[in-house]
DNA sequence: ATAGCAATCCTTGTATACAATATGATTGAC
DNA sequence: GTCAATCATATTGTATACAAGGATTGCTAT
């Protein structure tokens, strides 16, 4: 519940933006966005600042500031970074997180595996969030489990695509036991390399994808 | 040369920020602000809004903003950061460095050890961030890139202080070559370990003297 | 008909005016 | 004397008015 106006309407079209509603390069209208939102053009200007500031809009003086969404090449870089973040998060959580961190994790992931028997995907993802958001935390670095956190957010739409490649799942689910395994076993280097490919591979999925969508 | 006068001032006062102008939790009173830069308010809230979402200050609505000068604690936490954030692009370089990036990270190195026969501190820094910007640009990936040029821009300030440990510059220039040997032999996962420990020592040398002040 | 120029309009950037809320100070009651 | 409540003031948040710089359109000249 956010008091500013201002705020509530970056959080408003920070969403629009992630689920795609806005086309790349797509002009953000301050008289037009100021009616849509029934107010004046200042709390309108002062969120666009915030989404420029953020990445997601780029500003041209007195021409106004453009959405930029992610290509396929900038995609495939944030995925390539958020896999050298998880891999850094599951190394130093190997030798930080707590028997209870650890037991959260187990919990996490049995709830994965649960929504893969019931088939349940929006639970799936859902659990799988967690699941990699409690290694961020076992990190015990809480600014690089902001950044973990930022980015998983801002990737959040496109990791939903690799679900459909056949097999996934499991691999998938495979590579989180072996993730914990590790993490318990309290083998840094292992647990890092696990994560790493684990989350690269959804990039090169991701990938795929977009190439056979291309062909 | 910006032409908004938001822009300006945002920079201004990052730069006030980073060079400690401003006490931590310290308001940033409108008016004042205001009237210091011979504008008005709406400027200054533009940009005080950048420095909010670039996690510089803090907002609380209708308080007003907040500097938030990073802490031991975090600092220690954003060191830790940087080393695995320059982990992770020797890693990347190490099997994607041109031979022309390794031919330029050799002659940032000789310019280095240049300096320090200069005994030139200004000049070893400005070098040394060189150094290690083209190992950035060097693991080919734009977004990992500018994640590591922005943490290192932050940490500019402290990262000057290691300088007083009798022998660092030397050590820290071993590293140097070390790192540059691993990454001409491609051997990713060596430059990125000695990268790590190059960055991450510096974080305990700068928690050395904060305890040491606080002794 | 097309290219170049000019004028008008549209949009952004800045200033100011107005509204609302938090703070603190003063007064009154217990 | 102290605590609480209310009122005054200062500061933030929002709206509107004004300024200035582009973009578009139409006109003219070649």
């Amino acid at each position: 519940m956010d008091v500013r106006l201002a705020d509530q309407i970056a959080s408003t079209l920070e969403q629009l933006v992630f689920s795609g509603e806005f086309q790349d390069g797509e002009r953000l209208d301050e008289l037009k966005l100021a009616e849509q939102f029934h107010v004046s053009r200042t709390p309108i200007r002062e969120a666009l600042q915030v989404l420029v500031t953020s990445g997601m809009a780029e500003q041209i003086p007195r021409r106004g500031v453009f959405i930029r969404q992610p290509g396929p090449v900038e995609l495939m870089e944030m995925f390539e970074t958020m896999a050298e973040l998880e891999a850094a998060c599951g190394r130093l959580a190997a030798t930080r997180m707590t028997d209870q961190d650890l037991a959260s994790l187990g919990d996490a992931n049995d709830r994965c595996q649960q929504a893969i028997q019931n088939a349940d995907h929006d639970q799936y993802y859902s659990e799988n969030e967690t699941f990699h958001q409690i290694i961020y935390r076992g990190a015990a670095n809480s600014y690089l489990e902001k950044q973990a956190l930022q980015l998983q957010n801002r990737l959040k739409a496109y990791r939903r695509i690799q679900l459909r490649f056949r097999g996934r799942l499991k691999q998938s689910m495979d590579e989180h036991s072996q993730i914990l395994q590790h993490l318990q076993d309290g083998e840094a280097e292992r647990a890092a390399d696990v994560l790493r490919s684990h989350v690269a591979v959804q990039g090169e999925k991701f990938h795929q994808l977009i190439a056979s969508i291309n062909r």
